[in-house]
DNA sequence: CTGATTGCAAATGCTTTGCACGCCA
DNA sequence: TGGCGTGCAAAGCATTTGCAATCAG
């Protein structure tokens, strides 16, 4: 892979950041960093620490655990990675809030597939109740835990089989 | 403390569904068991592992860390504690769900405290969420994380120096 | 060159568990 | 008496950190 193609999936948006970041903290550009950005934001995948090396090792990017943690952390230092929560133990990260700064989280307790969406009338609602309680909102997390209807209904649904296939957020539950 | 008196604080609804679950599964009704479960239920208050170890600590109760563990999972897993995340590192109980099965937290960013509130409109919201998604939703967790108006108002605020007085909160946090 | 970054292994902190003993039903 | 519950210490896991070597600017 040529140097110039590290982040020929990823938006100028996010390299800028980026760039803008490394360059006000201090920080240096590393091979490691550029290449750990690029596998975190070429995709729109939640993903945990674990799940990302996964991904690094089915690549020829090698970067070891402790980095791939600094690295992690930097970005959400950064506000360019988030971290939220899907009623897992081990902490999952989400690449999207650059793109959508205001989404929520649904999650299957069938098939662990995760829905993000957004709404106008919850934002509000957030707000408002807020200020009725004599304060100022910052930042909210709302996660709805849900039962696929169509799994119900059909007694099968496509996120389900999908979810055996690649063991997608069914593992890792707490006991 | 007489034996009598070991439920003395704690409703009668929270006492018969212990029971009921005890009785349920095949379990036991033991010293540490019920006074844990007196020491939780006898107040409102949110709690680690380690702030209940330090409440037990002031009291004649005595239990082990790993009864502690147990006990607070038993509860879990019998619907009469739940799990909470107030964005904390460790893991938060909260024990008013029995008397307000619905509620949310906001949580102050400036001194910690942390406000629990209901409300119809955003159930309602959740639950038309949900269903237009093509989900039953089945139980939500919204987080809200807020500033103090009366603090950036007149630079100080009740709960603030509640806060730095009892440390509620503050430490704990991922650096 | 200087200091940031990396990899490794050791350390940390929360939580769980194996085991022998004790106690409830 | 049977076997659930407890306490202790050890084990597990995810995550962080100290340190020496390496690399970026």
């Amino acid at each position: 892979m040529k140097f110039l193609e590290y982040f020929s999936e990823m938006n100028d948006f996010i390299r800028q950041k980026l760039d803008a970041y490394v360059a006000s903290q201090g920080l240096r550009q590393t091979k490691q960093r550029n290449e750990l950005v690029e596998k975190i934001f070429s995709s729109s995948e939640h993903f945990t620490i674990e799940e990302l090396l996964d991904r690094l090792r089915k690549t020829d990017i090698k970067a070891s655990r402790a980095t791939v943690y600094r690295t992690v952390k930097l970005l959400v230092d950064a506000e360019m990675l988030f971290e939220i929560d899907l009623g897992e133990d081990v902490t999952t990260y989400d690449p999207n809030f650059m793109e959508n700064p205001v989404h929520n989280h649904l999650v299957c307790v069938d098939c662990g597939k995760v829905v993000e969406f957004e709404d106008n009338h919850l934002e509000l609602l957030n707000d408002c109740l807020s200020r009725r309680m004599g304060f100022r909102p910052v930042k909210k997390s709302l996660r709805i835990e849900a039962c696929c209807e169509k799994l119900r209904a059909s007694g099968t649904c496509a996120n389900l089989i999908q979810a055996r296939v690649t063991q997608k957020r069914l593992p890792n539950r707490k006991k």
